[in-house]
DNA sequence: TAATTAAACGAACGTTCGTTTGATTAATAG
DNA sequence: CTATTAATCAAACGAACGTTCGTTTAATTA
């Protein structure tokens, strides 16, 4: 056999790709094989390598497509002119919502950054922190404003988003509570502590 | 050549041990080989064995490991008298302490959970969430007392030590803050919130 | 000193890995 | 209808993997 009936390009290309994030969400991007991946899309291992240059490589452009839309996500949603809890309150929705709806992203971008090449690690790195300083800018307005008391930027940035993001992790669709309930926990959370 | 000179059982064991942890922290479990790790070691590949009965094996000694002498040394620590304000401080206290002290087991015990095999996944699981009760009984407690406003115990927990534990993946040594500061700022954020 | 045990070597095992290549069939364009 | 291009297969590559094993040397015991 060789070329198959109906096949198309575009979509084995895209069925790699979504394949190959449902297996490194499971199994991790080392313990992937690439003849896992090509069983789980139907095809002979050597026919990935129409689609993808190398397994590096694969990993690289998972990682980058997730960094690049999750800030144009945020950046079309964003109010700046709001005040900064509203802003807040909002950053930590959308973060929550984004990641929890696409968690095999979340958990490839946060557990196989040691997997990348060097070459491409700098650029996922930089992108990351370039997403995080939409957090500090909001705290850094809020102290300036007034209406948080002055805090520590980095370090709390750091903090959200790591509570924040911790929610992919023990998140389950039929769990006890909705979306919308946790990241109401989350907002309490965030904005007034466990004291109130 | 065969037995070296001043070659000793048991510290072989221990290199072993801390070159396992060194190498799977930098590079994950999957992407060390035992080649490497003998390497590092000053040994060959096959002598690993007399200490270790698989790497697998290898994988889930080093997480219970972590996992055993956490809660013990929690347990050794914790004021069961005091009120659940100073209880709380006290807990993040600790948690980030031995866990910056720890990055390596907190790095393995984290990310490498997929790469344990099943059998063994289940009890380091266990440990885990027996560990996470300690922060929900505090919490309960301050609930109880009044200290704390009602909260949802679970999702609080999941989102303290998800904030905790993100420390040890950006500290450095020589950062702009000591460990006793960044232990400050976490207490202000988890009793307090932003906006205090 | 002789016998025994501990510790490591060195070489190899079969398997699986990521990747390359050339042939072969399906779809498309002239 | 024919020529060309797109898509895949089937088979193989060398390298590296985890692991085993018989041998050799150092330390310990009798």
């Amino acid at each position: 056999m060789a070329r198959t009936k109906g096949s198309v390009g575009a979509d084995t290309k895209t069925a790699i790709y979504s394949a190959a994030k449902k297996l490194i969400e499971a199994k991790g991007f080392e313990a992937m094989t690439l003849r896992q991946l090509a069983a789980e899309v139907g095809v002979q291992p050597g026919s990935v390598y129409r689609y993808v240059e190398s397994k590096d490589e694969l990993l690289q452009a998972l990682m980058n497509q997730h960094m690049v839309s999750l800030i144009e996500n945020w950046e079309k949603l964003e109010r700046k002119g709001d005040d900064p809890v509203s802003r807040l309150k909002a950053f930590v929705a959308f973060h929550i919502r984004y990641h929890i709806e696409r968690r095999a992203d979340v958990v490839i971008a946060n557990l196989e950054l040691r997997s990348l090449g060097e070459e491409y690690r700098a650029d996922v790195v930089t992108k990351r922190s370039q997403y995080e300083v939409n957090l500090r800018n909001i705290l850094s307005d809020g102290v300036k404003t007034g209406a948080f008391p002055k805090v520590d930027l980095e370090v709390a940035a750091f903090a959200i988003i790591a509570m924040l993001t911790g929610v992919c992790f023990w998140y389950r669709p039929d769990g006890r509570l909705s979306i919308d309930e946790i990241i109401e926990v989350h907002q309490k959370l965030v904005l007034q502590g466990v004291v109130g």
